[in-house]
DNA sequence: CTGTTAGCGCGTTCAA
DNA sequence: TTGAACGCGCTAACAG
C-alpha cells in the first residue's frame, strides 16, 4: 500500500477490495513506531487567537489538505523562555517536518531544531542566515514603507503606537526610527508610545490617549497593527480630532477591516495565508525528494494607501 | 512511573535519577499502540479563523496545559457532508476525548461519536438531549433578547443581518422571528437579508447596503455577530445615516471592537473561553474517574447595552 | 514481484 | 513489591 507502483494489478485491485471490505484505516501510533516518523508537521507559534497568526494557520491547513500529515500546535505564549524544552519534547515525536514562527530563537533552541533530523521552516520574517529554509517579509523594510508614506503625504510630527512589542514589531520601530531619523523628524522620547500589554483595539484607543498627552503636537502615527490602527482611529473620533486633516494614521498586516472602515485604513499588506501554504509546500517538496525548490523565500508586503492618509485630498 | 505509589521509595528515587540522566522522555506513539488510547483530544470545529472559535481554541489550550493531553484540530470547514467519514478516520487514533461544536451531527456521525468509547463534549449550544455532555449557550434564547431590547429601545421596523447561516445563525434567526411575531412587527421578505458567504466587515456593509435598498425605512438591525455588525455600521456612516437615532444596531458576541467603537456596539456576549476551558475540564474529571461533574451546562449570556442603540438619549 | 519476520517502546499481565 | 514476557499494528529488510 506504500508504494503502490512496485506490485502487480492483480494483487493491488485485491488490496484495494479488502481495504473497502474490511474498512481498514492506517494506525497512525503504529506507523510512527514502526518507523521512527510520525505524519504529524509541528507548527510553533506564540498565538493561535491573533488574527495575523490565524491566517497563517489557515495556509498551513490547507497547504496539508489531503497530504496525510497533520498540523499539531505548539503555543509559546510570546515566551522565549521555555522554547526550547517544548522543542525537545516536541522531537520525541519525530515530526516530519517543524513551521516555527520567526528568527529569534534561542541559540540552543536553534541546535535543537537542527538535530531534530526533519525540515524545518521559520515563518513571517526574512534572514539571509536561516536554520534551514524560510519565508516571510522584511518586516523592517515594511516599517519604513510606512512611514515613508506618511511623510510623502505632508505628515511631520511622526508617532509610534505599539503593543506587545514582540521581535516582528521592533523590527517595525527599527524601520521607523531609521526613516524618521534620515529625515530628521526624529523625538523618540516624545513620539514613541509602548505598551506590554497585547494587542486589541482598546489597547490602541488607550495608546494614542498616552501619546497626545505625552505629545499634542503629533501629526500622525504609525501603528503596531490594524488593531492598534482601529482603536487609534475611534479615540480620534471620540475626541473630534478628523482623520486624516489633524491626524494620519497607518496600519499594519492589512487586516479586512482597514478596506471597510470610515475612512478607510491605510495599511501594509502581509502575504499571511500565502506564507502558511508555501511554508507547507516547502516541506512537503522535502519529504518527497521533489526537485529543487526555493529555499529562501521573500513573500513581500505592499503598502496600501487608503484615505487614513489623505492628506492632499482632505486639506 | 505511571503509578508511584506502589513502589518503595529508594526505587523510586533512582528510578527518577534514571530518568534524569538519560532524559528520558516517553514515546507518545508507543504509549497508543500499547494502551490502545492516545493522549489526544480531539476538538472538532468548522473553522480556526473565526474570532469565536478561536476563542474556544484558546480555552480548550489554557484547560490542556500541563495535563499530558494535547488537542488535535480537526477542520469541518463548515460542510456537515463528510464530517462523518472524518469521524471516523478520527476514531482511529482513539482519542481520550472529543469536543465537537454544536448539536446538527448526522445520525450517523452521532452514532460513530458514541461509539468513540470516550466523553464526548458538544460545545456552543445547549440540548436537553447531548451525545454526552454539553456546554453553550442557547442561541434563540439569546436571539430574541437582542431583538426584545430593540424593541423597547423604541425601534419598530427591524431587520436582520446574517452572512454564512450555520445552524447557530439559524437559531439566532429564530429568535428573531420570535420577538418580532410576538410583537406583530414581522415582515420577512422584506426585512431579512442574509448572504451564503463567509463572515466580513465587508460583508456587513454589503448587507446593510442591499437591505436599506430592500426596505428603505428600516430602523434598526439586529446583526449576525459583531463583524457583521460593524460593517454594517461603517456603511450607515458612509451613508451619513445615524446611529443610534435613525438606525439602531445590535451584534452578537461582544468581540474586544463593540466596546471601543464609535459609538459603542451593543452586543450580546457570549463565553468562548470559559466555553472551552469547562468543556475540557469536563473531559479531564470523566478520564480520572473524578466526583460527578455536570455533564449539560447552560453558559449563559449577557445582553450589553451600548450606544448603539441609545435611541432615547440620541433623540 | 511476493511472502515472511524481527523489532519499534511501551502497557499489561502474571509469576516470583 | 519487583521482574520478566508478551504483543499492540505497523515498517523495513530479506529471502524466495
Amino acid at each position: 500500500m506504500r508504494s503502490p507502483e512496485l506490485v502487480s494489478p492483480a494483487t493491488l485491485s485485491k488490496v484495494q477490495k479488502a481495504v473497502e471490505a474490511l474498512g481498514y484505516v492506517p494506525n497512525p501510533a503504529a506507523q510512527a513506531l514502526a518507523s521512527a516518523r510520525s505524519r504529524i508537521l509541528g507548527v510553533v507559534i506564540p498565538s493561535l487567537t491573533n488574527q495575523i497568526f490565524a491566517d497563517l494557520v489557515r495556509g498551513v491547513m490547507d497547504g496539508l489538505e489531503n497530504s496525510g500529515y497533520t498540523p499539531q500546535f505548539v503555543n509559546t505564549r510570546y515566551q522565549l523562555t521555555g522554547e526550547e524544552e517544548l522543542l525537545r519534547i516536541f522531537a520525541t515525536q519525530r515530526p516530519a517536518g517543524v513551521i516555527v514562527s520567526g528568527i529569534d530563537q534561542s541559540d540552543r533552541a536553534r541546535q535543537v531544531l537542527r538535530q531534530m533530523g526533519c525540515p524545518v521552516v521559520q515563518v513571517m520574517e526574512t534572514s539571509p542566515d536561516p536554520i534551514d529554509m524560510i519565508i516571510g517579509c522584511d518586516q523592517r523594510d515594511a516599517g519604513r514603507a510606512a512611514v515613508r508614506h506618511l511623510i510623502e503625504q505632508g505628515y511631520r510630527r511622526i508617532g509610534f503606537l505599539g503593543a506587545l512589542m514582540d521581535p516582528r514589531a521592533q523590527r517595525r520601530l527599527a524601520g521607523y526610527r531609521d526613516v524618521v531619523s534620515a529625515a530628521g523628524l526624529n523625538d523618540d522620547a516624545r513620539l514613541i508610545m509602548t505598551s506590554p500589554q497585547p494587542t486589541s483595539y482598546t489597547m490602541g484607543g488607550q495608546l494614542m490617549s498616552d501619546l497626545l498627552a505625552q505629545c499634542p503636537d503629533v501629526d500622525a502615527v504609525f501603528c503596531n497593527n490594524d488593531d492598534v490602527a482601529l482603536g487609534a482611529l475611534f479615540e480620534c473620533q471620540r475626541r473630534g480630532i478628523s482623520v486624516p486633516a489633524r491626524m494620519g494614521i497607518v496600519g499594519f498586516n492589512d487586516l479586512d477591516v482597514a478596506a471597510c472602515s470610515v475612512p478607510t485604513l491605510t495599511s501594509v499588506r502581509t502575504h499571511r495565508y500565502q506564507t502558511g501554504l508555501q511554508a507547507v509546500q516547502m516541506i512537503l517538496t522535502r519529504l518527497e525528494n521533489l526537485p529543487d525548490h526555493p529555499r529562501n523565500v521573500d513573500a513581500g508586503y505592499q503598502l496600501m494607501p487608503r484615505q487614513s492618509t489623505e492628506r492632499m485630498i482632505a486639506l
